[in-house]
This record gives C-alpha cells, structure tokens and sequence, in this order.
DNA sequence: GTCTATAGGCAGATAGAC
DNA sequence: GTCTATCTGCCTATAGAC
C-alpha cells in the first residue's frame, strides 16, 4: 500500500475514534511510522484537507458495503437487520464505532467547515439513496420511501450514538427491532 | 446572576455549537468577560470538571423542558410532534441546534473521559424514561414503551444530525411525520 | 518522497497580588 | 472572588537537507 493510501486508512479510523479535533497530526505519524513532512507532501493544505481525503474514503467504502449487503437480501427490513448486525459485531469485537458513522466529525465541525460539512452531506445522502432505491422496489410511494430512508438513516446514527455513551451494543439491537414497524410494506404480501 | 453559573450558561452554549475540543478556556472567558483566575477559582479541575457541571445543567434544563410540554398534550404522539416544532423554530432563529442536542460532547468524550460518557448516558436515559411513561400512559406494553422510548430518541438525535449537515430544518419536520407510525397506540392490533 | 529541526501560536493550568 | 502575569507543552505548519 502506498503512503497517502495508509495515511488515508489509519487518519480514519483514528478520526472516527477521536474526533477531528481530538487526534493531532503527531499521534497521525505516528501510528503510520512516517514523518511530518512526509505527510504534507501528501497533503500540502494540512489537516482539513486531509480529514476531506479521509471522508471521501468513507464515502466509497461504506456506500459499497451497504450496497452489497442490500444486494444480498430480497427486502429493506432483511437488509437493514444485517446492516446493522455487522455494525454491532464490529462494535463487540472493536469496542469503537468505526463502521458507518462519522457524527464526531459531523458535530464538529459542521459549524466550522463548508467543505467538510459538505462532504458528510454527500456521505448521508449517498446512504439514503441505496435506502430509497430498495424501498421503491419493495412497493413504497416514492414519497415514502423518501422519508423512511431518512428516518433509517437518523435512527441507526443516533443508536450509535447511544451504544458509544452505554458502551453497549443494545440501542442499536432495539432499533433493528422496532425498525419493521415503518419497513413493513404497505400492500398485501401474495404468499402467507 | 452569579459567575459560576454565567459561566455554565454560556460554555453550555459554546460547547453544543463547537464541540468539547472545538471551545478554548480563552473564548469562555471572553465571553463572559472574566479572566482565567476567576475560572479557575469556580472549576479547580479545569476544563472537564466544567463540562460535566455543563452536561447536568443540562440535563436539569432539558428534562424540566420536555416534561412540561409532555404535561401539556394528552399523547406521545401529540406531545413528540410538539417538542420537534420547538427544536425545529429554535434551529431556525438561532441557526444553531443547542436545543436538546449535546452530541459533540458524546461523540468527542465517549471514548476518552467516563465520567463525561456517563453523564451523557444519565441525560439518554432521563429523556428516554419520560417517553416511556408517556408511551405506557398510552397503553403500551412496558416492552414495547421502553423500545420506542429509545426509538425516539435516537431518530431525533439523529435527525439533529442530518439538519446540522445540511443546515436545514427538513430532517426533523420529516422525522416528525414519520414517527406516527411507531407511535400509534395498538389498541386496534392486527394479528400477525 | 522522506527526513530532521524548528518556528510561532495557542492550549490548559498555576502563582500570587489585591 | 477576581485579577494579571507566566509556565509548560502541544498544536499545526514550514524550511531545507538528502
């Protein structure tokens, strides 16, 4: 793996541990065994530019495991429980959220950043889409399948944010739970 | 009103807008238009012992908040859509979310300070214990109140996500509408 | 492309006068 | 209880050798 592509890989998962704000550039190089000024050459406007690299990243990575999970089950309600069962796996074995979220970087810095504020913009837009598509394709209007992504979106990132201050995995078993209350497609199943 | 409790006013503010980290002692104290010495004398432990006396007022703030409009409607239902238009107005006046939200703390602290994660936990739990009362007032099983209590308050926390991203009320109007669904009483319970 | 060395500023925290 | 002055250390960022 090249340097800016390491770089890259551990600057976000330590973003997503710590915050932007809670992980300085030192602790950066050295979890990659670089220097300073190797890692401005890779990124010549510092850190912000960096933190942006690492949010496009995200973005490819976790629109791709979502919708290769989504591809893998008939309906939303199947896919979103496996979703979310990965996610709670990741937590147990981890002990960190590094999954799908990146709301310490969203509260953060939505206030400080356009740029930023705008890349975590594309992120949850990009999420709600794969939702939108697969909830059109199990019968919803298009309107409601519009805010039912948006509410599956809310809800698993404010579960994490639960699970992160219990240090526990329960909330987000309880949102995938209640979850089917608004999946459950609102026509007559033919088979049952 | 006396310093220390002007002091907690306005870094309550300053850390929901900016985060823990994203707040320096130097901007509190010009904010208030105090120095360091006077600070210190109110906070011996420094910053985070000002934090967590942030997050239980708070918690005081917030809960006596969402009781009294809980009092005021005869159903969750009523009652949830009621607190969001609030949340939704302030974000329109202020610009900002210092409503209910305290999720920079959360997402900054969780994984570096406990007693900051268990204060965040206490004010999870308070909001979520008022829902559950409301929720079984209603009628609901004490299963499915507690599971719904912390549906809500996830999707809100969530959904403060979203507008804080897009620097728009939309998210919550939506989440709003959506909510219904997991709030209607079951008192006319399909079989399944 | 990677390194070392260092600049310059601001962070949180402390000491002691009044 | 509030002030000013100051300490130490970390922060981001830069310069220039190899």
């Amino acid at each position: 793996m090249d340097t800016k592509s390491l770089i890259i890989d551990i600057a976000t998962k330590l973003f997503q541990q710590k915050g932007y704000k809670g992980v300085g550039l030192t602790e950066i190089i050295k979890a990659c065994d670089i220097s300073k000024g190797s890692l401005y050459h890779h990124f010549p406007n510092g850190k912000e530019e960096l933190l942006i690299a690492c949010l496009q990243y995200l973005n490819e990575e976790i629109t791709n495991d979502i919708v290769d999970i989504f591809n893998r089950y008939p309906t939303t309600q199947e896919a979103t429980n496996a979703m979310i069962s990965k996610l709670i796996d990741n937590f147990e074995m981890e002990g960190t959220l590094i999954g799908y979220t990146f709301s310490s970087m969203v509260s953060e810095m939505a206030s400080l950043s356009d740029p930023v504020r705008n890349a975590c913009a594309k992120l949850y837009t990009e999420m709600q889409t794969i939702y939108y598509h697969k909830l059109v394709a199990d019968g919803f209007s298009n309107d409601e399948a519009s805010s039912t992504a948006l509410m599956v979106t809310a809800s698993i990132e404010g579960g994490m944010l639960l699970c992160l201050t219990q240090k526990r995995a329960e909330p987000l078993q309880v949102i995938s739970q209640v979850l089917p209350k608004i999946l459950e497609t609102r026509r007559f199943k033919t088979s049952e």
